[in-house]
DNA sequence: CCCTAACCGAGACGGTACGTCTGGTCTTTAT
DNA sequence: ATAAAGACCAGACGTACCGTCTCGGTTAGGG
């Protein structure tokens, strides 16, 4: 797949020339792939339909990804990157006050106000879609898109425990999920509405699971 | 789409009628669309394919489902039904002996082995998948797969409560995903593996916390 | 095909009792097809449509007939026999004032006019074309429907031979076509306009080449 | 149809690049449908067949024509055109020896020789038959295949009238069908058998009534 | 500073599958 | 037993996209 970096030398295709790459075409491409999604759904989303719209060549898209879930990952992470960039560079830190169940409550509340806004609803949907049936893509993005964000909640609840603020013996690995799970699970199979309230509520039954006896 | 239980009188497509419909085709239809999607994935099963593998016109299917994802969804309905017959009435009972942990993890556990059933597997995957882009169907796939089951873990969370195991004020709809979301999102988005240990573990991290304290 | 009176004892087919059949469907699958023919043309007229607009099943009109080209063959023969019947009895009597050259032109003067009536010429060039391709029908079709027309050419061609009017040698199966054809062909193949005054042109060039020399 | 020259800036389909086409596929495309109207006749020839046959997509042949009647229209025009190339510049002269009777004879033995050349004889037929219920394919028929030959039958004869070896007054239009029309009716309609006798005798009893009086 | 290789837009190509339409057969229910 | 109705298997229709493959044209960078 494209995605991984390293050109790995393909027998049979000729690898081509990164530095040639026309930075225009990137980015109408990542434009109107992520505008076609929002617009009538990844479904009806096509190759054809994003080479017309980019007003680019197939082969152009064919020569640097393998495939429409390819063209959007990389379009969605660079959205992301592009965010980040507006944003500051400290993005991906994790707020460590002290007050742990304060700290994920925020967090989730940022998660939730993501997760509502169409602009990345209909391609991360689309995405985490393709990638539950589609498994070279789910690795992908999972470790590009999910990993990092719950790196940092282990992270935080590691520290958490150097503080003693929960079980020494509980594996934060674990234990993140039952914050993050359920609000992904929500929001994916719609298995109910996803609130402030609603993260805070998961905050409060959960954590005290975790704190020493 | 042929889910729909009142079939609504559709101004354009006339109505069939079910009375005459053939049965054996149905069953060639199901079990055609179940043996594809398990061999050569969701995505390369194609409606020809079944309709060739059934030895069933096309017509056949396009009567009676509005789409593939359709065909899949009753087959699969039906796939639960049967086995529903064939081990008898009492399927979905949860168990209550009066032990919460236990019986949270005996059925937890029987969930890892039915996600881990390459039968079960493949096609739940890609229903979950196709629910997760497309609103209706996803809406079909948590009404009659989905909900069900997670209706007895609130049904086991409220009867604890009435026996004072679990405190008064929880709400076991939500409560219940502290169990039932991290398997999911495990399962769905290969986060991490599945296993009775880990959902063991689950319950032992999120029960705790719903105890009266 | 179902022409063909004597209903053979075919091994497959179980051979319908014609006693038994039904008048109002037949008069109605007759009309139904003349009038798609009319309506819709030939190669977008369907054995289910004419099924539909007569009210009638399928079956009723398999039954009966081979195909669409044999419905309308026969629908087309009994619009023929119907005009007869309205018009009187001597339909198809050929003139034979003694006059051989007005006879003529008056016989292709009167073709003209079928031949422009819509109501004859859509099924009517239908079924001819259906001939030209398809061998069986289009024995049906020259038999039925051609044939009787020529003969009375033929038997008024011997009639002028006998009066001394033409030479003896001529054969008068060949001789008719140098009047007939010729209209046939600008009809069929649109090779040029057809009037009376063209038919009359015709008489006038080939009938001097038939005369005693 | 693509066999309108000028192709017109149809407003819904974009206009393919001619310049691009494929000459490999267009004579396969030829090949593939004569040889199957020969094969298994113009009914059971369907553009997925000649496709399959040609190696050629679907698509290859919808972009290029409208339906198989212009494919076989074409194929054919090409056969002829090929035949005249391989015989020679003077394919389409007609003899002019100043014995018109012998002139008249001498092509129509040759057409009667073609028309049971098995080779034209079923797309030829199939073509035609389509012709008269197409119009608008039947006027590029008439135009393309039949009129050239036509006119060269009108240039004869008014060669002759010029040389006073038939009357002034006809015209040569209507006069050359006498010759051409009843074998083409024959050969149609199956109304009699086509052979050399048979034209020689048209061409005895036709001419004579064109000769001056 | 040009030459030549690459990328580029464009789109024709061989294919697969779509969802629809019709052909001809079979089955059900009513007369 | 025939008829109306219509479901069934079969397969062609014409369309939409797939991923590959030319085509000029432009746009570098190495000689």
């Amino acid at each position: 797949m494209a995605v991984q970096k390293p050109p790995q030398p393909a027998p049979g295709k000729p690898v081509p020339d990164a530095g040639r790459r026309s930075e225009r075409s990137r980015r109408a491409i990542y434009d109107a792939a992520l505008a076609l999604v929002a617009e009538v759904g990844y479904p009806r989303t096509t190759v054809e339909g994003i080479a017309a719209r980019a007003g680019v060549g197939k082969q152009t898209i064919y020569r640097w990804w393998s495939s429409k879930a390819d063209v959007l990952l990389e379009a969605f992470l660079d959205l992301g990157e592009q965010a980040a960039r507006a944003a500051g560079q400290e993005e991906y830190a994790f707020p460590d006050t002290g007050d742990l169940a304060a700290d994920l409550k925020a967090v989730l509340r940022a998660t939730v106000d993501e997760l509502r806004d169409p602009k990345y609803d209909a391609p991360y949907r689309a995405l985490a879609a393709e990638g539950v049936v589609n498994e070279p893509l789910g690795r992908v993005f999972l470790a590009r898109l999910l990993e990092p964000g719950l790196q940092l909640y282990a992270d935080r609840l590691r520290s958490a425990q150097d503080a003693g603020q929960i079980r020494a013996d509980v594996d934060p690995r674990i234990a993140l999920e039952l914050f993050v799970s359920p609000l992904a699970q929500r929001w994916l199979q719609r298995t109910g509405p996803i609130s402030h309230e609603y993260t805070d509520t998961l905050v409060d039954y959960a954590l005290y699971g975790l704190l020493p006896r």
